[in-house]
DNA sequence: AATAAATATTTAGCAGGCTAAGTAAATACT
DNA sequence: AGTATTTACTTAGCCTGCTAAATATTTATT
């Protein structure tokens, strides 16, 4: 059965992905995951809390935590919405801008590793399925 | 660049499976993660944490607080190894043993719904790419 | 045999991520 | 207008998972 096998591969290689580049991001002072969150703020500055909970796809207390620690350590500040006196608007302050550049060289040298001996073909083919699960978990 | 999205794709999927079937798990009292190491001692009884860790690939100390939980809630028990003081050997209870079947359907649930619409052949052909990112990663 | 080094585990402390319950502001309803 | 409901966020508490430092036991060295 291979079936059994393509779940615990994921959680594997995933978890393996962590722990390695998680080693990377200490050296930015940061922890895995804030930079899948100031990834968000690099496309879309000027967000409300409850975007990112659905861009990060996960819960309203988590972006709150992970905020305020992202505040704490000087990559992003907040401001009360002028109009809606509930939301909260994030921005990334320069700090949370320079370390754009040194991420995204972590994620590359990430996958670069990853798909060594995977052919253009093959990557193409790899991405499609991974789009097709992606499209079935939701 | 279809590589960067690959490392995203399996970052999502795996966050999302986790997300999904920790519904599940909470009904068995269990916590996400937690099946992964009863799931070791399904497969070989009477191991020593030293052996976890590398089964689980994590730290010593996530062990400890792992089974030290497991303990608490029942489903493992610790006795310290007779000819060697230092390790601390883990074994299942019987309501340890008896979640086995529950947590492998909660499995095989969340791969089915993962690989639908995905072809037998190109299951293979994917578990050949994930075994090879897996080996890249070691 | 006495000291040094290695091994197995633990403790403390931090962060992501969750649930459940709470607060505050905005909108809907009567 | 006044109450009820919804929405955005927060707090408390738990668990995985990590690092760094401590403890205890065993093995190696001299």
């Amino acid at each position: 059965m291979v079936d059994n096998e393509i779940r615990e591969h994921i959680d594997k290689i995933s978890s393996q992905m962590r722990r390695q580049y998680s080693e990377a991001l200490r050296e930015l002072d940061l922890h895995v995951g804030q930079d899948n969150l100031l990834c968000k703020l690099w496309t879309a500055d000027d967000i409300t809390q409850m975007q990112l909970t659905e861009l990060l796809n996960c819960e309203p207390s988590t972006v709150t935590n992970m905020v305020k620690t992202l505040e704490k350590k000087g990559f992003v500040y907040r401001k009360k919405d002028p109009v809606d006196g509930r939301v909260s608007r994030v921005y990334l302050t320069e700090k949370g801008l320079a370390v754009r550049e040194p991420i995204t060289q972590i994620w590359r040298k990430q996958q670069d590793k990853l798909l060594k001996g995977l052919t253009a073909e093959n990557r193409e083919l790899l991405n499609k399925f991974l789009q097709q699960m992606e499209k079935n978990l939701r």
